[in-house]
DNA sequence: ATTTTTAGTCCATTTTATTCCATTATGCTC
DNA sequence: GAGCATAATGGAATAAAATGGACTAAAAAT
């Protein structure tokens, strides 16, 4: 089975919790130590990202010796004032639930009693109000999309190219 | 867990202290012997640093031979004279708070009964107020979301070079 | 149709935050 | 130098909130 794919409709409740699937609860426990330690963190694009704890480990394993580095760069203090203040270490509940943080809500809109959508993306999951859904899928079908005519595009400047030069020979 | 994520809104009482939250708290205990010996300085872009000791040492340890370079550099000697006129070293008290020395809440605007957001910055917490931060802030998100779009612009971009390239031939 | 799994709601317990008060320290005036 | 006044520190108590768990209802699968 591959793990965190699919994506499916989850609703927040009055507390501010969600409610894996079974499906991905599963995918958290087979990291770590089975212990579901996860990070969430705010994405730029606005949705929240939920990863096991050591596929995030993982993506910031490149930053050596932050210390000095914040003494004497102003961008690495504000690296880490970003991923800092929008980050947030917890783990899944005994009945598999993640409670989203206030100030994870403020960004996301993830408030409580809000439909959602759950996102796998292979390493991990986001989860989405539906309307942030909604925008984000398109803009990078959009995307996908203009880059597959830039290609198709492409294919035929190349034939023509060859055509010319032959015209030339 | 990670130490020193997340944020959240703080007020300082009437006396100019302010009291972390039990997540932060244990951050700190979890440095050094457990004793709470922190660090508070001021930051070029306003805001108050808050390190364990230990990692206040480390910041300052990049600078190599400090007494020798303070002979014979006005740089050197400015340079120290700023860190020292700004730092305050302290512990957190029992109840987990800390008080914010005169001079430190001259320069971040840190007064009694002023709201402000306490932001973990992975190696410690910053302290500001709720408009500076909003300041800061915006800047260090523009500033990636900025280089997220050039990001996106390059993908395409790289693309159309290629056909572009072509018509010329 | 029955059984098992899942989602949602509600309640109890624990944790956390805020306010207020007492004691101690410091500084100023007489 | 003594006493008074003001500020600071530390601590406790009360009120609010969040957490975890259990129960019920609904849905799905066998």
């Amino acid at each position: 089975m591959l793990p965190f794919f699919g994506h499916e409709k989850v609703s927040i409740d009055s507390n501010g919790r969600v409610k894996l699937s079974p499906r991905f609860a599963s995918d958290f426990r087979e990291y770590g130590n089975g212990n579901g330690q996860i990070v969430l963190f705010c994405l730029p694009e606005g949705g929240l990202a939920v990863y096991p704890e050591e596929i995030f480990l993982q993506m910031r394993r490149a930053e050596a010796h932050p210390a000095e580095r914040a003494a004497e760069s102003l961008l690495q203090r504000r690296k880490m004032r970003l991923s800092g203040a929008m980050t947030h270490s917890d783990s899944i509940s005994n009945q598999g639930r993640i409670t989203i943080p206030h100030f994870l809500r403020e960004h996301t809109g993830l408030h409580p009693n809000i439909q959602s959508v759950m996102v796998g993306v292979e390493i991990g999951l986001e989860i989405w109000t539906l309307e942030t859904w909604a925008s984000e899928f398109g803009k990078a079908r959009n995307h996908a999309n203009e880059k597959g005519e830039l290609e198709m595009a492409s294919d035929l400047y190349c034939s023509k190219k060859i055509n010319k030069g032959d015209e030339k020979l």
